[in-house]
This record gives structure tokens, sequence and C-alpha cells, in this order.
RNA sequence: GGGGGCGUAGUUAAGUUGGUUAUAACGCCGGCCUGUCACGCCGGAGGCCGCGAGUUCGAGUCUCGUCGCUCCCGCCA
């Protein structure tokens, strides 16, 4: 830069500066050539400046100035002063001053840009992604990445504050069995066989407990090889906490008070505690799901039992064969069409739903194709079990458990997020806790951990881990925040008798428990104390304080839906040597 | 694995019942302009209508397939 030093930021010229010679580094943001007088933007990491260049003034930066065009690289020297009266701009904070050019050297060129730098913009995201470094220069995604920076920083201070170790663990480690599909790295040194990424530090936090730290946390990536969402990459980052002599209420008490600290330190919001815990039971039965959005008032109710009484066949057999009969009060949505009424079982047939009954509460009554199918008395119980008012609609599944909450709480949420005036300003959090240990996999045709296998149950279950595995509760807890999961974690198993009868309910036998996770099994038997976690998405936190609706806008390089990189094209071939020195051999896939 | 939406200049979009040379805005290039800040004015260039078949006298438009991006279901302990 010919011994050029820049001497203050675009974005903090002031009254400071007025008189002063400044040298400034930054991108040309615009050029409005007059002719005469030229001026152009200049943008640095701090924001936007005026520089004026006369001819009057200096007739060679002049004549330069003539050739920039935009996202050239420039330093300027010149004088800070205030602009005439007439000329000052209210829209940014330089706008009272501008920096009067003697001097400008062309640090570097720009090609025209494949999309404007601007924090308004109408290009796709795939060209945003494929150009992500121009996309990140916009105003908005620096603010994003720079909160997500001041939300690690945050989180970093709080928890080294409260007595945690942040302790790194491999990336490179072995594969186990259960949960996601594992990305695998084949060892060059051991031919055939392979490491895994890990989905999470699990086993190695439950590790450095029996290792005496105490207090662990790390932010760190994870792995996964499953389909991709708005809410999920392929690499994403945890915030992964674990301590030792502690109960589940700890663990929540303090990932609440780490929370609270960050929506205040990043974006100053105030989350009231304690936070609401709801047990997994309650939220299903009133919420239809584990992650309600509790931005939206309205609840679930069932009427299995009386459906079992009505005449009206859908409900009837829905409610003998095993399945419930729900209701979800859509409070004051009865201004909806009939049409736009019929339209809402296309939003819920992905789900399961065969149909969709409704009732509109009115001035003068029920208005709905099924009251006539209704008794009396399951009428009378509608208010009650609703709280039904005039204004109201009542929307209903009958069907298998699993459909009918999947389908009233995506209406909940489809028609509450359109028919209410619900903010991205409002954070509404809750726990949600005490899921089933176990459900039952039909395709494997066997129980599967609900969280994971080192999960322990709550004390009073086990008796009945035996008799019915299903009713076993286990000590676990879910963050949720305005309908995203944002963390869960558990208390540990640190009895080897107990994580050995937990494999063998998941058809893992104590040969195979050995075999596969045999370093945690034998880590139990050496003074393993009472440990428990969390890990919090710290993606999808960040998305959530700068009010995004994909983690995409806050991960600084992030893949598709089809997991690729458009930036660096990963994933790539790769040489014939390569795989040669690897002993690996590919096979096309099948059509 | 499945369903929905989208794909047209560099970018964002329009494009009628299938019909002449595919439009516009921004950007780009050239010229003019001494107080603009979405500067203004004049002129110009720029197209594999994602790709491939098919129907048709004729396809950006219709059909089938395929690829890409996206949202969702499954999947994600």
């Amino acid at each position: 830069m010919n011994g050029l030093k820049r001497t203050e930021y675009c974005g903090r010229i002031g009254k400071k500066d007025l008189g002063n010679p400044v040298t400034l580094m930054g991108w040309v943001q615009s050029r409005r050539d007059h002719g005469g007088v030229i001026f152009i933007d200049l943008r640095d990491l701090t924001g936007i400046v005026q520089v004026v260049f006369n001819p009057d003034v200096s007739p060679e930066a002049h004549r330069i100035a003539h050739s920039l065009k935009d996202e050239y690289v420039i330093a300027v020297n010149g004088t800070v002063k205030n602009r005439p009266e007439d000329s000052i701009n209210e829209k940014i904070p330089t706008g009272y001053f501008e920096v009067m050019v003697d001097s400008v050297k062309i640090l570097n060129e720009s090609d025209p840009l494949p999309f404007p730098i601007e924090d308004e913009i109408d290009a796709g995201e795939p060209i945003r992604l494929k150009y992500r470094y121009l996309d990140l220069r916009r105003g908005p995604m620096r603010e994003r990445l720079i909160a997500r920076h001041k939300l690690m920083q945050t989180t970093r201070a709080f928890l080294s504050g409260e007595g945690f170790f942040e302790i790194e663990t491999p990336f490179l480690t072995r594969s186990t069995p259960e949960g996601a599909r594992d990305y695998l790295v084949p060892s060059r040194v051991n031919p055939g066989k392979f490491y895994a990424l890990p989905q999470s530090p699990q086993l190695f936090k439950q590790l450095l407990m029996v290792a005496g730290f105490e207090r662990y946390f790390q932010i760190v990536k994870c792995f996964r090889d499953e389909d991709l969402r708005a809410d999920r990459q392929p690499e994403f980052t945890q915030i992964d906490i674990e301590l030792s002599f502690v109960e589940a209420e700890e663990v929540r008490s303090l990932t609440e008070a780490l929370l609270v600290e960050i929506f205040d330190k990043v974006r100053g919001t105030h989350l009231p505690q304690p936070f609401p815990v709801l047990t997994y039971e309650e939220a299903m039965r009133r919420f239809g799901t584990d992650k309600p959005d509790l931005r939206i008032p309205w609840e679930l109710s069932d009427f299995t039992d009386l459906a079992k009484e009505v005449d009206f066949k859908v409900f009837r057999s829905a409610a003998e064969n095993g399945g419930l009969v729900k209701c979800l009060n859509a409070r004051l949505c009865g201004s909806l069409s009939r049409k736009e009424i019929d339209d809402l079982l296309e939003e819920i047939k992905p789900y399961g739903a065969k149909g969709l009954a409704w009732i509109k509460v009115t001035e003068n009554g029920l208005q709905s194709p099924i009251t006539k199918f209704l008794n009396k008395g399951f009428t009378e119980e509608l208010f009650k079990r609703t709280g039904a008012s005039s204004g109201d609609l009542l929307l209903f599944q009958a069907d298998t458990p699993e459909v009918v909450n999947a389908a009233l709480s995506h209406l909940r949420n489809h028609l509450g997020k359109r028919m209410l005036p619900v903010s991205k300003d409002d954070f509404r959090p809750l726990w949600v806790v005490n899921f089933p240990l176990l459900e039952y996999d039909a395709e494997e045709k066997r129980y599967v951990a609900m969280h994971h296998p080192f999960t322990a149950p709550m004390a009073e279950d086990i008796p009945l881990l035996d008799q019915e595995p299903s009713k076993v509760r286990a000590q676990s807890y879910d963050i949720v925040l305005n309908g995203y999961e944002i963390g869960g974690g558990s208390i540990r198993n640190h009895s080897r008798e107990v994580q050995y009868r937990m494999f063998s309910l998941l058809n893992i036998s104590e040969e195979e428990a050995n075999q596969k996770f045999g370093f945690l099994l034998e880590a139990l038997n050496f003074g393993a104390p009472p440990h428990g976690g969390i890990a919090l998405g710290l993606d999808r936190i960040a998305m959530l304080l700068s009010g995004g609706n994909s983690i995409r806008e806050v991960i600084a390089f992030p893949k598709t839906q089809r997991a690729v990189c458009l930036l660096t094209e990963a994933p790539s071939e790769v040489s014939p040597r390569q795989l040669q020195e690897l002993y690996l051999k590919l096979i096309p896939p099948r059509k």
C-alpha cells in the first residue's frame, strides 16, 4: 500500500475530525459523477462516508476518480469538512460530513458484480451463495454474523464465569450405532477402517465427567448425514455443556441463565424467568407437538371419550379404534370463508389428514356441516372444553394420535401466524421435560432411544423397564423457543447396570454393547459421578436472535438442500490416486 | 424415497387462446453534466427462454423426462 496507513474508519468520521487530514480505506459503494465534482460513497466495515473529488482541489485525484467503479478498493487522503447545509444527508450517520480528497490510490479493481451490494436485495439465494463473499459484504449479513460472534463470546464469558472449562474433543472418532447417519472418513494408515465425524461430542463429554472436570462446555461443530431443512444443515454448531453432581433442575436453571444473558447482551431483550415447564405428555395433549410456539395462544382439547357416543362415523370409529378425536380452537377465525377452510385440508394432507371437520361459533349458534351428527352432550362439552365463544372456529381431527396431533399442531402454527399478530420480537421460551425414554421403531421392529441411549430413566419408572418400556419416562428436557427446539439434554446413566438394561431394551446385546461402547461402559466402572448436560443449537439461536427464517442466513458458508456448497462446489470427485491410497473403490449408484 | 413452488439478458421480473424481430427495470458500455446521495440526461450492447425428447405448419407458452434451487413429509438418538 506504498506505506499508506489508515487513520480512521469511514463510519466513524464525525465532528472530532473536522478540519483534520484523514486517510480512509474501503470499497466504492457508489459513484456519482457530475462531470465536474465526483462523489463517492466509501464503505468499510463500520459504514459509509461521502468523499468528494473536486477538480479545483486536486485535478489528479479527480482524474483517477473518473475511472473508479463499484467495489474498487481505494485509499483516499483528504480533509474532513462540514457538508454545505443544503447537502446534508440525514439518512446516514456520517451525513453531516464529507472528506475533500487530495489524493487517491486504487488498491484493487473489481469486475462488474453479479448483484448489487445493498441491504435490500432481490437476488436469489443460489447466486448469493455462489458469491457468498460478496453477499457477506451486505449490511444485514454482516450484522447477523457479528451477532453470532457476540452470541459465542457471551456464551464463553458466561460459562467460564460459572466455572466451566472449554475442552476440545476429537472430530475423527468412531462410528457408533443409533442416531443419525454418520459422515465417514476413511483411514489411510488403517486400510478398510473409517473414522466418523461426531454427531455430537456426547460420549467424550461424559468421559470428561468421569475424568473429574465436573463442568465442561464447548462450542463445537457436529455432523449428521441426514436430509436438510431450513433449520437443519449437515454441519451445525452446538453449545455443548455437561456437569457432574447435578439433577435436571440445575441444568435447566443454568441454561435459563445463559439464554437470558445471551438475549440481553446480543439484542437487549429481556427473557422473563422462570421459563414455563411442561411435561412431554402435557405438551402433546395441549398443543399436539413437543415444540409448541407459545406466541400462539390456542390450545387443543380432547373429545375422544365423547366421540364414542356420537352418530358421526368418522369420529366414532377413530375413537373406538385407539385413535384420537381432538379439536383446535382457532379463536376469532370464524371469519374464514368456506373455501378458506376447505383449503386448510391441503395444508395438513402431508401429515396424513384425510379430512377436516369444522364448526363456526356464531351469535346464532353453531354453523357446521357436522353439527347434525353431534348429540347434546357433545355440544355442551364443546364450549366447556374449548372455551369457545362467538367468532371462533373449531377444527377437528379424528385419526391416529400421530396424525391428529401433527395435523392440528400444524394448523395451529399455520393459522396462528396468518391470523394473529405474531411478532419476531416476541420470545416465548419453555421447557418440555420427561420425554418417553424409548419409542417403538416399526421398521426395525425394536425400541430406539428417543433422546439417546445414555439418557437416564426417571427413578420412579425404573420398575416399568421390564413390563412396559414404552411408559418409562426419561430424565430429559428440551428447551423450545417460538416453535423451534433450540436445545435438549438429559441426566445420563452413571450406573453401568442401568446402562446395560437400556442397551438390552434397545436389542443391543451385552457383547455388542461392549464392542461398540466398551470404552464408555468401562469408564462407568471407575467412579463415574452422577452427571447430565445439554446441547444448544447455536445456529437456531442465532437465527432467532436476528429474526431469520433459515439458519443459512446466520452461517457464513452454508450448504444447499442437496448438501452442496455452491461456492466451492463441494462435494467433488477425487482422483483415482486418492482413492487408491485409501483402498477405496467406487460402485456406481443404482438407478 | 415422496409431494408442492420456482427456473426467460449480469440481476430481478413480464410474456395473452401456441403465431412476425422475446419485453421492462436495475446493472454494464459510450457520451454529456460542478452538490449529488436510488444523481440526472442522450445513445448502445447484451438471450442455449435450465437441459433433452415429443406434439404441431409453428413451442418461452402444451406433454413427457431430466437437472438445479426452495418449502414440506419421511429421515434428523
